[in-house]
RNA sequence: CGGGGUAUAGCGCAGUCUGGUAGCGCGUCUGCUUUGGGAGCAGGAUGUCGGGAGUUCGAAUCUCUCUACCCCGACCA
């Protein structure tokens, strides 16, 4: 390809619409436009990475023995009604009526199609396990689209979904995916971490993300210094202080705290630390009353363990101003447990505490050597934090330090839940029909581009691994529009890298070095051949590695041989 | 959805407070010079000032209203 050729739509100045270095550096290079909110068009070279990031995928999934699908975007009523999804998704389910005003949505994942497709096609055990996966288009109408392609609402996915006789033999495909992934993500040259997660709303028994850990990450991960434990902090588990309460030595005094009301300030105002405090939230339980959530001063409720409760109502929803003055007497910044007539219920932390500070019910004021047990019953005591550094690690071996990272892979052991609402079953070795089993695999194909630029980047641009770069070498020779022997080097050795299956961009544009380089370095371009006339003369061309910026010398007439070694598969 | 903000040339912005008919930088086009790190000089083109309604002799500027987009919080590949 030449850059003649291919639209070179680089800007000098950021847009200001883009607030992370991805976003900001895909517009700049010219790799993608915005259509609207959450929708983008791919340029040309955008889109070259892009397909490349989908043939790793495409590769490894086959390789994997997964068989490759198409299903349409657009997808009846009657299939999400039958699992139960019609009425459960959100918003950001887009509906649709076609002419007829018949309902349709676009599609935001796929598991009622392919169950549909499987309860149709395959008929006995010995079809089993099969694995079908599918690249292609999602819609999800985010409520905050942003960050370009890192969180759009129309984005490119690789789903897959399995279908097994029994929870073994989806534990065996479970396996073979999470390795499929690990080398998908090797050759993307990624720096990523599959964690434990949260099922969410999909449902389901086992499950793992795979994160590409960049400071701009929106998920944060829980990681053992120890061990090779990792899991995202929604589901990571807090583990219960260690040892036995101490028993309570002061007795309770209540103490003016005038308009003291956060932790932050009631910890300055009476000079105790925050984690010697209780801090009391009122939410809505699942009867429609109030239910009090103690967690320690300095911890943090965690929403997805809370939304768990069964006493709670999902989702977590506070209590109103009203609904805490009628039940607690007071304003939220004065609740306490002690003298409450609702359930409470305490994180592990809170409930190991003695002589603790809490607020009093009155406001203005708290209490203070506050016990459980003699001061206010004993609460139900549960795991409902988000963990935090220098907690112990779950599985016991070294503390917890926290990452962020970008979700860009996802695998559950979904189960039965769509097999079962939909009847998918297949006849077992005895003839009696049987509900498969399922599992699903997912892969950002379109945020792994953002992703790999948030870790691959300087101040002159991208910085693209040889695997998914747009073009691997770039051909920039030195004043190729007035030097002839210019000219017929570069056409030369073009046709040479060319015939060589080098992915080679010559740039032919009649613009001066600074701009040529310039241009190559923010695309990302990672090597880089230079042809000017001085060193033409001794039989020399230059080479720059884009990572290192270093620059050497080689002979021109085995740089074809060279740069092979120098790029990576 | 709640809170905050923005909308002026392809991009980045000034002008709005104090109303007088639109400007700067980059880009782009033409010519000459220059030519290994985003060139210099000269000349040119480009705007329904987000839309609508109002106030006014006169609105980018004041009022009302709608829309789009961005940022901060609960969801997800």
């Amino acid at each position: 390809m030449r850059t003649s050729q291919i639209l070179v739509s680089t800007l000098r100045e950021t847009p200001a619409e883009a607030e992370i270095i991805s976003h900001q550096l895909m517009l700049r290079a010219g790799m993608i436009r915005k259509l609207a909110a959450g929708l983008y068009t791919w340029l040309p070279l955008g889109l070259r990475v892009l397909r490349k990031v989908e043939n790793i995928v495409r590769e490894e999934m086959d390789r994997s023995g997964a068989q490759e699908v198409l299903m349409p975007s657009v997808q009846p009523v009657e299939l999400w009604v039958e699992s139960g999804r019609w009425g459960q998704f959100g918003p950001e389910l887009l509906r649709l009526k076609d002419r007829h005003q018949r309902d349709y949505c676009y599609g935001p994942t796929h598991e009622e199609v392919i169950t549909d497709m499987v309860r149709r096609e395959l008929r006995s055990y010995k079809q089993l396990p099969a694995n079908f996966y599918q690249i292609q288009t999602k819609f999800r109408d985010e409520t905050r689209p942003r960050f370009g392609v890192m969180r759009a609402r129309e984005f490119l996915m690789k789903d897959a979904y399995s279908f097994h006789i029994d929870d073994a033999s989806l534990r065996e495909t479970y396996q073979v995916m999470h390795e499929t992934y690990c080398r998908i993500f090797d050759r993307l040259g990624l720096d990523y971490r599959p964690v434990r997660a949260d099922t969410g709303s999909i449902g389901g028994t086992g499950s793992h993300e795979f994160h590409v850990l960049a400071a701009s990450g929106e998920d944060a991960i829980a990681f053992s210094s120890e061990s090779d434990y990792a899991a995202n902090v929604e589901l990571a588990e807090a583990l219960a202080p260690a040892g036995a309460r101490v028993s309570g030595s002061k007795p309770m005094s209540r103490v003016p705290t005038s308009n003291q009301r956060s932790i932050a300030e009631v910890s300055r105002f009476l000079a105790v630390p925050a984690y010697s405090l209780a801090k009391t939230l009122l939410v809505k339980g699942a009867d429609g009353g109030i239910v009090a959530l103690v967690l320690r001063g300095d911890h943090e409720l965690n929403m997805v363990k809370a939304e768990k409760l069964s006493q709670l109502a999902a989702p977590i929803s506070l209590a109103t101003p009203a609904d805490i003055l009628s039940v607690a007497g007071c304003e939220a910044g004065s609740i306490g447990p002690v003298g409450l007539k609702i359930p409470v219920i305490a994180d592990r932390s809170a409930a190991h505490l003695a002589d603790f500070v809490c607020g009093a019910n009155v406001d203005g004021q708290h209490l203070q050597g506050v016990n459980w047990g003699r001061d206010c019953p004993e609460p139900m005591v549960v795991d409902m934090r988000n963990v935090v550094e220098g907690d112990p690690s779950p599985d016991g071996k070294g503390t917890i330090q926290i990452k962020r990272g970008i979700e860009v892979g996802h695998i559950f052991q979904l189960g039965q839940k769509y097999s079962k609402a939909m009847n998918a079953t297949v006849l077992d070795e005895t003839g009696k029909a049987v509900v498969m089993t399922m599992g699903c695999y997912g892969i950002g194909v379109s945020r792994i581009v953002a992703a790999a630029i948030e870790q691959n980047h300087d101040e002159r641009g991208i910085v693209w691994p040889d695997s998914i770069a747009p073009f691997t070498v770039a051909l920039v020779p030195m004043n190729l529009h007035r030097s002839e022997r210019i000219r017929e080097a570069a056409e030369k050795l073009y046709s040479e890298l060319k015939a060589a299956r080098i992915d080679v961009i010559l740039d032919d544009r009649p613009e001066r070095a600074g701009v040529l380089f310039a241009d190559m370095e923010l695309i990302g371009i990672p090597h880089r051949i230079t042809l000017g006339e001085k060193s033409l003369e001794k039989g020399m061309v230059e080479y720059t590695n884009r990572r290192s910026m270093q620059t050497e010398l080689l002979p021109l007439d085995s740089i074809v041989n060279l740069l092979k070694e120098k790029v990576s598969p």
